[in-house]
RNA sequence: GCGGACGUGGCGGAAUUGGUAUACGCAACAGACUUAAAAUCUGUCGCCCGUAAGGGAUUGAGGGUUCAAGUCCCUCCGUCCGCACCA
């Protein structure tokens, strides 16, 4: 008996599907179907380690699998090169972010090389080459003709230690998503996409995407946050004030007009336009609204913030009733980006209100009558009753639903021409400027005459310079005079280049319709090869982009279809979304508390030390692997020791795919027993498979059985993503062979059979493994283009079946019968069972249920 | 505060439409081989009572529907995640 290594059959077998481009996808379409496998391209950080393999595995599963199931694949990869990190190295260790990003590129290649991946490497890209960026400064003008861009002037987050603005999607409980920074509002220039065209278009869209987590869904749906409900306008009290404010009155946005007579007041933004003028003259005001501006102070600040406001003197009239004068305040808890930025405050229906006009003596007039209470004893003290219910208190609304007076309410004000229907939205157009280098140049030039002008297509790429330093803060494009110095395409005088760059999630926005045509210079991608492969059938990646990339792109492919560079008109970039989970580890902690990878730690007599130093290591939480807290395993240096397939077996182990897994030791030893043993298996071997098969005994039967058993419960899994129990399954064969003896020549080829099918079944996650097995089973040709088995349904169904037996729904013994025995005489043989009949003994049988081929259940008493 | 997911042995977890709960793996224990250890192999292994045969309780807690509930319904507890003054 042979050790199988890795180390040897790994490369061979790489080398191998490399010779024979088994892993590229078809140029020319067949008649097969098509399947496109994506996993999240990575960010060329440094290294891979353990923990980013899982993503790969699972992905490459799919796309080996699917290869096997007769499908075209396509399998592609490459990087999301451009970015804040690169400039940061370029900072602390004086590279320029291009070589430090490509020489990560070639390294972390390298890894996914040793993988095993079935990847198809001629499809490979880098966004921060520009004959990949130069394609989306082309979809850039292209949205700027079609009037999806915009430059405008915004109140926007700034990212205080990466010196950029940042979109909404990237601030995360106030902070930065990459620097972690107290992010801080700054009014300033920035360019926009307009994504927000498409509100209805990325909700709705939502429902069809049956193939995607309901918690991916949810949370896009919520954060594009669509409310329905009305926009009103309280008329001025004072005719001067329309001519002072320049508007008949103020209007707001309400989910609730319903309650509108319980309005006691109004509340505007403290920048609202009004705000802003009153405070002009009125110093109160002036200081109020400079207290509350958000400059200089963070969004968790204003979170925090006790409610309060000034009552601006204005007075406004309720729009049923022109006899009702109502006060208007500025509030600090009344936001400005949202609906109008003004509200009506109903204090017994909103608990902001109610606190609201508690502190400041304002009425509260109850209009909701909760289900189950009168009108007599119902009160409003401290807490809002934001419920459904019945209207009163409110003069032709009395008596109606809350959902029928919020019609009749709406139909009023249309009436009257003081309302109508309305819907707002949370989401907020994409801010996709930053004040960085190391992006995607956005291609256009300020010319003073001019204004802003696009660089004509042929003048792109508008390429990065190279000559550039990092000595500075700020933008080093800023200080680039002969880059910035242009002469205006239109007018031909002095003009100066846009120097922010595009939001790298712009570049990842479109890569996968990219990938499917990576060759033309003169387009992004070829729109037939784009029809062909589109939509993704299967994207795998982490839960982190839920909202942020996986939103973004949905949004381009449908303004891609709107420009007519694709014929999408579903929109939907990705028909299947998995969200895998994260590999843990144990985080260790030096007594310097300094953090400790696990290659610097050591255990002994169950404590743990630093092997450097010998002293004691705190053992802390487990946490996802990540570089900051040193909890990695580098996947080489596992490589090296175990095998990329001992990798790939482990990462898909034990753990359901969305869940996370825990890497340990133990589990790896597991691993790589397991994987010596199935050698062995194999290794141990010296019959002919393909011997007549008719004449086995009774234990070859039941082996064919497991074996084609197998074939079913493992394909089940993979089709399922339960790549956890596929293993399991797996296990199963493996341990039914190893009990297994052959007793007569089709035994024998019972057994290699079985191998046969077993060497099948691992391919898609161990594909060295497995095609080592298939060449020492002296098989023709190579695993990777050989078809998936077909189980046989004849071996699926077994003749006799185990029934178990309750008495009184308690399990008391079991039948062996043929299967599809009829009722009566499963019953009958329930009865004669020894152990049924112990436990009937005294007791009269009233009923007897029995499932055919199922179970059996006596009711008795 | 609002919304969502989850809760099964010492641990990770399995369980079609409700039909033998604890598959598979890890850890642990015992034995074989060995001068010894490692590796490997064999066996045991959720809990309680019992030498055993066997019995009892059991899928976070409590209740319900059903011949039958990890699975369906209600209440509560706990953990995790998302959003968070969104009118």
């Amino acid at each position: 008996m042979s050790r199988y290594n890795p180390r040897d059959a790994e490369p061979k077998w790489q080398s191998i599907w490399a010779d024979q481009g088994v892993d590229c996808a078809p140029r020319e379409a067949s008649d097969s179907p098509k399947y496109y496998v994506l996993e999240m391209f990575p960010y060329p950080s440094g290294k891979i380690h353990v923990g980013h393999s899982r993503n790969y595995a699972m992905g490459d599963v799919v796309a080996r699998y699917k290869r096997a199931r007769g499908f075209d694949v396509l399998h592609p990869m490459g990087w999301d090169a451009f970015g804040l990190p690169a400039e940061n190295a370029a900072r602390e260790r004086n590279v320029h972010p291009r070589d430090w990003t490509l020489k990560n590129i070639d390294v972390m290649r390298g890894q996914l090389q040793r993988l095993g991946l079935a990847l198809d490497w001629d499809r490979e890209i880098a966004t921060c080459e520009p004959d990949y960026y130069r394609h989306q400064q082309a979809i850039f003008l292209k949205f700027f003709e079609k009037g999806l861009v915009e430059r405008r002037q915004a109140k926007v987050n700034w990212d205080p230690v990466d010196n950029t603005v940042l979109a909404n999607e990237q601030v995360i409980d106030g902070r930065g998503w990459r620097s972690g920074a107290l992010v801080v509002q700054r009014e300033l220039d920035q360019w926009f996409l307009k994504i927000t065209d498409y509100s209805d278009a990325l909700l709705d869209g939502l429902d069809r995407l049956d193939r995607w987590p309901d918690k991916v869904r949810l949370m896009q749906a919520n954060w594009i946050g669509r409310s329905r409900g009305a926009h009103v306008t309280f008329p001025f009290a004072d005719t001067e004030d329309k001519i002072r404010f320049g508007c008949d009155g103020i209007t707001v946005f309400t989910t609730r007009p319903d309650t509108l007579f319980g309005a006691s007041f109004l509340a505007l933004a403290s920048d609202h336009a009004i705000t802003t003028a009153l405070a002009d003259d009125n110093p109160l005001v002036e200081r109020f609204a400079r207290d509350c501006q958000a400059s200089g102070r963070t969004e968790e600040e204003i979170e925090k913030a006790p409610k309060k406001g000034v009552d601006l003197g204005v007075k406004v009239l309720h729009p049923f009733d022109k006899d009702w004068e109502i006060p208007v305040w500025s509030a600090n808890f009344v936001l400005s980006t949202y609906g109008t930025g003004a509200v009506f405050g109903s204090p017994a229906g909103d608990q902001r209100d109610l606190d609201f006009a508690r502190k400041y003596s304002l009425p509260v007039t109850p209009v909701v009558l909760p289900p189950d209470t009168d009108a007599a004893s119902h009160t409003i003290t401290n807490d809002a009753y934001t419920g459904a219910g019945t209207i009163y208190n409110s003069r032709f609304l009395d008596g109606l639903s809350t959902e029928d007076a919020i019609e009749r309410a709406i139909d009023e004000l249309e009436k009257r021409k003081l309302g109508e229907g309305a819907t707002t939205y949370r989401l907020r157009d994409w801010l996709v400027s930053r004040q960085r280098y190391w992006g995607c140049p956005i291609p256009v030039v300020h010319c003073k005459s001019c204004g802003v002008v696009p660089v004509p297509e042929d003048q792109l790429p508008v390429e990065l310079p190279a000559d550039v330093t990092f000595d500075k803060s700020g933008n080093p494009l800023d200080r680039h005079d002969s880059w910035r110095n242009v002469d205006c395409p239109k007018c031909g005088g002095a003009a100066k280049r846009e120097t922010d760059t595009l939001d790298t999630f712009v570049c990842s926005s479109w890569y996968f319709l990219r990938f499917t045509s990576p060759w033309p210079n003169d387009k992004p991608f070829d729109a037939a090869e784009a029809q062909r492969w589109m939509p993704v059938d299967q994207y795998v990646g982490g839960i982190e982009h839920a909202i942020l990339h996986l939103l973004y792109a949905r949004f381009f492919t449908r303004a891609l279809h709107d420009c007519g560079l694709i014929d999408m008109p579903d929109g939907e970039p990705f028909a299947g979304l998995f969200t895998q989970g994260m590999v843990t580890h144990e985080t260790y902690k030096s007594e310097a508390g300094k953090w400790l990878a696990p290659t610097e730690i050591d255990e002994r007599d169950g404590k743990t030390f630093e092997i450097e130093t010998g002293k004691p290591v705190t053992v802390g939480a487990i946490e996802k692997m990540s570089k900051s807290k040193k909890n990695v395993v580098d996947l080489d240096d596992f490589i090296d020791t175990y095998g990329a397939d001992a990798a790939r077996w482990f990462v898909l182990s034990d753990s359901p795919p969305e869940r996370d897994v825990e890497y340990t030791d133990g589990g790896v030893d597991g691993v790589w027993r397991f994987v010596q043993r199935l050698w062995s298996l194999v290794d141990d071997f010296t019959g002919q498979s393909d011997a007549d098969l008719s004449g086995v005994s009774a234990a070859g039967l039941d082996l064919r059985k497991a074996a084609h058993r197998s074939i079913r419960d493992v394909t089940d899994a993979i089709e399922g993503f339960r790549f956890n129990s596929a293993v399991a399954k797996v296990h199963d064969l493996v341990n039914s062979l190893r009990k297994f003896t052959a007793r007569n020549d089709a035994d024998i080829a019972a057994h290699g059979e079985a191998l046969e099918i077993l060497a099948q079944l691992i391919a898609p996650f161990m594909p060295h493994l497995a095609e080592a097995c298939w060449e020492r089973l002296g098989q023709d040709g190579i695993l990777a283009t050989t078809a998936w088995p077909e189980a046989d349904p004849a071996l699926l169904v077994d003749d006799t079946v185990t029934m178990p037996v309750q008495v009184n729904g308690k399990r008391r013994g079991q039948i062996e019968i043929a299967k599809g025995t009829d009722k009566d005489a499963a019953e009958k043989a329930a009865l004669a069972d020894p152990g049924v009949a112990r436990s009937l003994e005294g007791l009269n049988v009233r009923k007897v249920i029995v499932v055919p081929d199922r179970i059996v259940n006596i009711v008795a008493g």
